[in-house]
DNA sequence: TCCTAGTTACGTACAGCGTACGTAGTGCGC
DNA sequence: GCGCACTACGTACGCTGTACGTAACTAGGA
């Protein structure tokens, strides 16, 4: 017979595995694992059925087993680096403690830099994308406000934090496995951009460019992002 | 000889045609916009160099000798779309400008459903993000404040508007050319979710589900968040 | 206890993708 | 008018996701 496939479904609603038939022979966290190792290694366009498959040592069609489309193996990823999220008890001062959450989402994606592209599409309930929400809100407890503006406030932060790293990793990402290095390709972006601003079509971008000379403070710039997005949500202004 | 192939280089650097041989067939702005057709009837996934060439009636390799990489072809995307942002002489209220500069980024992302899955990677310098970006600077002016911060200022709304609009929009362009319906989709994952938050691991969560009980309504959530978003950035603060 | 139905593993196959490369035709600059 | 740079485009290759068929395996019901 031939075997279930495609069907409307989130994963994490479908048991990990029923008790009839051979033991399967790995996990969920084995295959998520597996998957977040390819990407690590070799960048989000490799991750690739027949890849994972061979990463785990099994042949691509097992794969289907498991995940029953490959969109699904994203959600099995971003659950899984999800979990590196350490959670701790809420300190009581609100702000403290998100800018410790988007700290550390921050360096999770430095980790993981596929995880901004993964990120903005899914949205995901995976259990522990709940566990993380659910850990947002304890933070906020002491901020007096309804849930749905919390959940506007987690909302935003993530969306703030996903692009800022975003462009953070924009060069890297974009040119791996490209056959030329990312200073050329970065020499080349900035040339150009230095000539369209340098024609006078432009005269604020060329003033804002002028304006800050030395290396840009990366860690600096987005703390004080931190502080005005938390800023707006503080019921003291 | 084989014809020139990938070299590091952003598309707008390289002239659009040079005078030598025969008349191209297309400019640009016909690629972009073929491109962009195909993407608003059929989804991102359909744009296929075979497809957009299809569509606008020739080889599939003939479009090669416009766009080096697939990578461009989003790009002239982006642009093209980016077009569709009205520009006007700045008002003197800089809130005011702003918040009419990202309704103007919902509805057109609204009208290209598939532009922020474009938006995030690509943080483009084309010619009309150029423009764009001079706009806001020039809406900016009244406000006192450093080049630096009005460009985190824009970053941080796009960002925001972008995220947003993702999440407005995931259901329905996750679903796109699925063989369910978005309407079963949702139900399955509402249910998921319900069933997760009754068994009462995620408190807050629960409680809140339960406060918003009517629809809810995304304008005005939207009005609110870029408020926020613009009080941050308020010297009168 | 044996049977059977559901499950696992996995090979084969197919349609579609990006794009390298070769070839043929065209028209501007010398 | 010659030659070369440029256009157009067919063919081909390696890769993708995944539908489907087959064989082995094992837990539950008779």
């Amino acid at each position: 017979m031939a075997g279930k496939t495609a069907e409307p479904g989130v994963i994490w609603a479908r048991p990990e595995r029923t008790g009839r038939g051979p033991k399967p022979a790995f996990t969920r966290a084995d295959i998520a694992a597996a998957a977040v190792r390819v990407a690590d290694a070799q960048g989000l366009d490799a991750v690739s059925m027949r890849h994972v498959a061979g990463e785990l040592g099994c042949g691509t069609m097992s794969l289907y087993n498991y995940v029953p489309r490959k969109e699904d193996l994203y959600e099995l990823m971003v659950d899984a680096v999800s979990a590196e999220h350490e959670l701790w008890e809420p300190s009581g001062d609100w702000r403290a403690d998100m800018r410790r959450v988007a700290g550390q989402t921050r360096a999770l994606m430095h980790r993981h830099p596929w995880m901004p592209r993964l990120m903005s599409p899914i949205y995901g309930f995976s259990p522990n994308a709940l566990r993380y929400l659910e850990h947002c809100l304890a933070c906020l407890d002491p901020l007096e406000a309804a849930y749905g503006m919390k959940m506007q406030l987690v909302g935003m932060l993530n969306g703030c934090v996903t692009s800022y790293v975003a462009t953070e990793l924009a060069a890297a990402e974009r040119t791996r496995s490209l056959p030329w290095s990312a200073e050329e390709e970065n020499a080349v972006r900035i040339a150009y951009l230095g000539s369209q601003v340098a024609t006078g079509a432009y005269p604020r971008l060329a003033a804002s460019f002028a304006e800050d000379q030395g290396p840009i403070d990366l860690d600096g710039a987005f703390e004080m992002m931190l502080g005005r997005l938390l800023d707006a949500f503080d019921p003291r202004n």
